[in-house]
DNA sequence: CACCTTAATGTTCAGTTGAACATATTACGC
DNA sequence: GCGTAATATGTTCAACTGAACATTAAGGTG
C-alpha cells in the first residue's frame, strides 16, 4: 500500500509527536530526511493522507493528525471503593485513571464509562482478581449473566446479574460468598464491559 | 491555584485539543473568548506555565502541551499466534493494537513493550482466560514465578517459569496441561506486565 | 487613598509555515 | 527506447504565529 520512503515519512511524523508532543512542520521534516526542498514533503503527505494514512487541517501549522492519535482514547476515571450511589461518583472519589482506546474496551459511544478497582475475591471463579480494574458501562439493557456492579444496601458489589423464575438477583463467583436477593430494590450501576490486570511480577510483590 | 478565568482557558485548551487534535494558536483562543489582543492570551498561558498546567515549545506553531496529553500512551502491537522466533515479529503477524498509557501497565522505559492474545486455557489457575490480551515486556530480569512468553520447540507460549534446583522450566497453570522442560535452549521473549480482558456480555456471546 | 494582582488593549515585528509553480531525476515494466 | 510513477529540486508568496512593547482598567487589601 505504501512505498518505503512513504512509509519511513509516516513512522517519523508518528514517531516526532509521540515524542515531542505535536506533529512535525514541513521543514522539520524535510531536514530530517535531508530534503532540498519541501514540496518533496508535500508530495509525500498528499500521498498519505490520499491513501488515507494521515488526516490534515489544511493550511493550519503543524496540523497533521495521525489516525493513531485520532484513536478515541478514552480516558476512564477509576473509583476505589464506592460508599453509596451513583451520586457520589465525583471527582473527589477518582483513585486514578485508565486511559484505553474504544476498541480495546467493547465501549459504546452512549453510556459513560468508568471504572473499579476490584476489593475481595468474591468473583475469582470468573477470574477477576483482587485489585483489577474493571472497566463498565452505564447501560440499561441488562442481561441474565452479565457481570454488573450494583448498588445494595448503601454499598457496591460486583457480582453476577442471574434472574431466575423473573426475578433477579446478585451471584458471587465464589462458593464462600452468598448470594444477594434483593431485599427491595436492585440498583445496577453499570455493566462490565473489559478488565486490566496490572501483573505483580515476583520483585513487586517483595516491595509491596 | 487557579483563577476562574486561567481555568477556562486551560479547559478550552484541553478541549480543543481532544476534538480537533492540536493545540489552538495563541488567535484562536483570542477569537473564543472574545479578546482584542493576543497578549491577553499570552499572559494566561505565561500563567499556566508558570504554575506548571501546561508545557511549550517557544517560538513554534500551536506547540502548547497539556499534561493530560503528555501521559505517555503506548501503543501496543497485538500479535495472535507467533510461528517462530522474534525475527517474525513483523507487522504483518500484527492482530491490532492496544493503546493504554505507561501507568496503566506496569511498563517500564526501557524495553520493548508488545502483547499476544492468549491461545486456550493452559493458564486458567493464573486467572488468564482464551481470548485474553497479555501485555508483555521484552525484560532481561526473568524472575522465579514470573508469567513469560517463551519460544519452545519453534512455538510461543504463555507459561509460569520456574527455577528448581537452578534448572528452570515452564510450568502451565492448569493441570490438564504438563510441565515443559527445555531440551537445550530456553528463550524468553517477554514477561507478563499486564492483562486486557474484553468482557463477552450475553448478546455479544450470542453473535460471535 | 495608595498598592498590588489580575485582566485587557492596540500595535508592531521577525520568524515560521503550508502551498504552489515549473522542472529534473530515478527506477521499472513493456 | 518509451511511458509511467515515484522521487527530488529551487523558488516565491501569502498567511499564520508567538512574542514583545507601552498603557489602561478593574478589583481587593490595608
Amino acid at each position: 500500500m505504501l512505498t518505503e520512503r512513504q512509509r519511513g515519512v509516516l513512522e517519523f511524523i508518528q514517531c516526532e509527536q509521540r515524542e515531542k508532543g505535536m506533529t512535525p512542520s514541513t521543514r522539520e521534516i524535510q531536514h530530517h530526511f535531508g530534503f532540498a526542498s519541501q514540496t518533496s514533503v508535500m508530495q509525500y503527505i498528499d500521498a498519505l493522507e490520499r491513501k488515507g494514512f494521515l488526516d490534515r487541517h489544511a493550511r493550519k501549522a503543524r496540523a497533521l493528525i495521525t489516525p493513531v492519535q485520532k484513536v478515541r482514547i478514552t480516558d476512564i476515571p477509576i473509583y476505589g471503593q464506592i460508599p453509596a450511589g451513583m451520586a457520589t461518583l465525583t471527582e473527589q472519589t477518582i483513585e486514578g485513571h485508565v486511559s484505553l482506546d474504544t476498541r480495546s474496551v467493547n465501549a459504546s459511544k452512549n453510556g459513560r464509562t468508568f471504572a473499579l478497582r476490584v476489593r475481595g475475591d468474591s468473583m475469582i471463579d470468573a477470574h477477576i482478581l483482587d485489585g483489577d480494574i474493571v472497566i463498565l458501562e452505564d447501560r440499561k439493557d441488562v442481561q441474565n449473566g452479565d457481570i454488573v456492579a450494583a448498588l445494595i444496601d448503601g454499598e457496591t458489589t460486583l457480582k453476577r446479574y442471574v434472574t431466575e423464575h423473573g426475578r433477579p438477583y446478585l451471584k458471587a463467583e465464589n462458593p464462600q460468598y452468598p448470594n444477594l436477593v434483593p431485599a427491595r430494590e436492585l440498583r445496577i450501576q453499570g455493566v462490565m464491559v473489559s478488565l486490566v490486570r496490572k501483573q505483580m511480577t515476583v520483585q513487586r510483590r517483595k516491595r509491596s
